[in-house]
DNA sequence: TAATATTTTGCAACAATGTTGCTTTTTTCC
DNA sequence: GGAAAAAAGCAACATTGTTGCAAAATATTA
């Protein structure tokens, strides 16, 4: 686990560092999302506030993770697949942020639905975000 | 237009009050989304930021007004079809924000898509918020 | 219309969130 | 191990959003 970490870091051309390591490490033990305040109160004993926003930064510049804009406007964020990588998002799936137990989730299997604009209209990127219950919570 | 500022807002049991229609006005005179930011800085001047915030607030609250979520996480207005009134929102049609004139516009006509679910999963609500260029600015 | 009850506003104070410049510390590379 | 480069911490500040309360405006009733 804490090797898969140093790599995907190498990998992006990072310096490996604590604060990288500790929010990377939380987005790999958590199946869903997590909100930029979850990261400062899991991360912040240790790292500066200021170090957390820019490590997080860093990390979507790299395509380490993606933000996820949810209606209550606070931002989450999620690990990108693997093809993120340098600094170009191709994240074709939706968004499940559910009601129940706050998660939210990235439906990687559900691709993003075709959207028939208007005439004069062209589209460079769709988000979709669903709200609902989750599959946990469901049962 | 200035009777329909009083009937709009006497339709929702709402007072009539100089901000009210102030910031009433300011969504009636424009097509697409308002930021926050506009909002306060086109009637800050006579108003307080405060009553912005609360105006704005209750405009959603009676379904007069619906946020938009977009990804740089900065909330956006628009005015609600008339079948919102009552606190309950029925928007079902895509926003579209312009990455080259910073518009945010309704696409009333365009119904959201379907969209099919992992097993287990429900839904209550989908947001489709679409990026690209606008009508105007593809002449 | 005037008096009263209700609602809204402005203000002040505060909390939360986000940004910037600069110095010190840590990491990388040789 | 040492030099160069990058990141972290700190402080100060800006922006955004919230709350309680007294004053003002609006609606209601007589
Ligand atoms: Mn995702
Ligand atoms: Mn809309
Ligand atoms: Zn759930
Ligand atoms: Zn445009």
């Amino acid at each position: 686990m804490h090797e898969e970490i140093k790599d995907i870091l190498k990998r992006n051309n990072l310096s490996v560092t604590g604060s990288r390591e500790k929010i990377l490490s939380l987005f790999l033990s958590k199946a869903g999302a997590l909100a930029h305040g979850d990261i400062e109160k899991k991360a912040g004993e240790k790292f500066d506030r200021v170090t957390v926003y820019r490590t997080l930064q860093t990390f979507v510049d790299k395509g380490i993770i993606h933000a996820i804009p949810t209606a209550d406007n606070s931002i989450r964020y999620a690990l990108c697949k693997d093809d993120c990588s340098g600094g170009h998002h191709h994240d074709h799936h939706i968004h499940f942020v559910c009601n129940h137990c706050g998660n939210t989730y990235c439906l990687d299997d559900v691709v993003t639905p075709e959207v028939r604009l208007p005439n004069g209209y062209t589209t460079s990127q769709i988000e979709v975000v669903v709200e609902g219950t989750c599959k946990a919570c469901n049962k």
